[in-house]
DNA sequence: CTGAAAGCGCTAACAA
DNA sequence: TTGTTAGCGCTTTCAG
């Protein structure tokens, strides 16, 4: 085994409320004392143990992150985000990668509310009554990350997706884009699908007078095979469009890649906007145009907000981040 | 406060032995008392503190997972193939996101050996000795993927590099190919530098007879900006290479990038092979060829060892896995 | 400034 | 089959 509280307790003559007084930085002890405890603790090689601390603390410095994937840019940027705060501050963050599946998501919260974690990030995610109802149960803090919650008072941080939508379709007007297509997601996706829907359409509206007609391509997912589908309709359909908005990095990504099999050019003969600006819309061939979430930051401040309502017992204040759009070489004027 | 077993233990009119042998299906109850203890607990609520249980127990169910960067798809593969694993076995994962940072790394170490993790998994990173001192003391068992240790007796999983870089080489040559260069991240690394440029080398010298001349580029890191900057020197070079092997597919999309910025297509003027066959090989444009190393398998292989030497107590064997040549479209013959 | 002692919620002998 | 009890390693009153 190796040493306790008790056995530096013995060894520097103390008792074992010294010791944990002088860890803990408690007052109560004379800086004579605290260096022979310090220098026991160094000849013993003692760690305190954080279970047991964690018993009757009942704070384990540990958060879960719940997330439906973990292989791609989109999650691995915002779990970054959260991971450096949270080490930051001394606490550890264990990972869930819920793959969209309902009933591994409610083991993974299971397993965390047996493990006492402080606190939940929940990410990307549409959350269900029964993840709130055992979430709640825990009577932990918990924050949403880009996605929201319409029916519990959970914050979120996530960028306003439709007017970010609305962005991305009017940069392509301004570039004097009539015919735009979108690769849109699942039209029953409330957080990524909907919204970006509807600012789509409204940019589209909005220019008032002509021709502009909608084209909305629905996939299942936000990957690269899906955006290469997703594009062979675009390609095929009659009407004859100049530009892509696509709702994902991959998605975009993907499109091109089949609009260059099919000898289509980007940008001369088609323009595409994609969606997160990861890394892969830098990585592209041609770089990616792309709307910009600020994914790392809103990990950050997820975990910011999260440790804030940990400590405080106060719900955190959502917090709606900046979009960008970023330009790079995959659209052009017309 | 939530229900403690004691709360259970009354309600149901038993003791909370009897509460915690039902809990873990310990013999010594009727099936009548479990009945009853069942519904109490249901009724209750309750869920078992896995605090608690891992002070007495020894047993944290949690592992630890040390890697140098969250942010590229190799990282992320092999996570997923841990997390997998690992949560299979009711256990959770810690990730710790070192920055390949001798000080952060020391930090996450300490604060996993507070935690009393029960194993941890080191990735991707040269295995320092003062790394290992502290591992070494915490007595639990480690697993090393995609690195390995030539001093300590620790098991590793990973591909055999020199092998695989020399059937890269060897891939190239075969497809006519004599002037070859190599990106090659850093010579002064042993794990992923030095045995690929042995590699390398020898496929090169095994041709035996001619004019295959080396043209290796250093690189710091394995980015795409990385990538990008090889690639400069080598086109730039007087050996006028026709083919490129990268060391990763960052550093291979990078090259490509920046060979079409300067008019060079892939492959006609120019063959390419990358390392790893993460998922951005298969989103590139073209698609790359490459050197695929089973990710989300020796991730999962890895989690599969360590939770054997726990149980068992003793070393696991170490693990050789295949590489495998992904062809697509970046290789041709000339 | 310091120590004794009572738990935190659970498991594991040991009795009954 | 069941209950009693002694810890696991620590924090935290409460007394001195």
């Amino acid at each position: 085994m190796d040493p306790t509280i008790k056995d530096v307790a013995k060894k520097a003559n103390v008792s074992i409320a010294t010791v944990s007084r002088i860890l803990n930085d408690k007052p109560g002890f004379s800086v004579k004392t605290k260096t022979k405890v310090l220098r026991v603790i160094e000849e013993l090689g003692y760690q305190p143990n954080a279970i047991a601390r964690g018993l009757v603390s009942k704070r384990t410095h540990t958060i879960g992150v719940l997330m439906p994937t973990l292989l791609d840019m989109f999650a691995a940027r915002i779990l970054n985000g959260i991971d450096d705060y949270a080490h930051e501050l001394g606490s550890s963050v264990i990972v869930c990668n819920t793959d969209n599946n309902g009933q591994r998501t409610l083991k993974y919260l299971r397993v965390l509310a047996e493990k006492r974690v402080d606190g939940i990030i929940f990410v990307s995610e549409y959350l269900k009554d029964e993840y709130y109802k055992v979430m709640s149960d825990m009577k932990v803090p918990i924050v949403l990350v880009s996605t929201m919650s319409p029916d519990y008072p959970v914050p979120f941080v996530k960028v306003d997706d439709e007017l970010a939508s609305f962005a991305a379709t009017e940069y392509l007007l301004k570039q004097g884009h009539r015919r735009i297509a979108m690769i849109a997601g699942s039209p029953e996706d409330p957080i990524a699908g909907v919204p970006r829907i509807k600012g789509y359409r409204a940019a589209l509206n909005a220019e008032g007078d002509e021709e502009a007609k909608e084209l909305i391509v629905s996939t299942q997912d936000f990957s690269y095979e899906s955006g290469m589908m997703a594009m062979e309709k675009i390609v095929d359909h009659p009407l004859k469009v100049t530009a892509v908005f696509a709702s994902s990095d991959e998605l975009a990504v993907g499109a091109m890649s089949y609009a260059n099999k099919r000898g289509i050019r980007i940008p001369e003969d088609l323009s595409i906007i994609g969606y997160d600006n990861t890394r892969l819309a830098q990585m592209s061939t041609p770089p990616l145009t792309a709307v910009g979430q600020p994914l790392y930051e809103m990990g950050n401040k997820s975990a910011e907000m999260l440790f804030s309502m940990m400590n405080t017992g106060e719900t955190a204040e959502s917090c709606l981040m900046p979009y960008t759009i970023e330009e790079r070489e995959t659209v052009t004027r017309i």
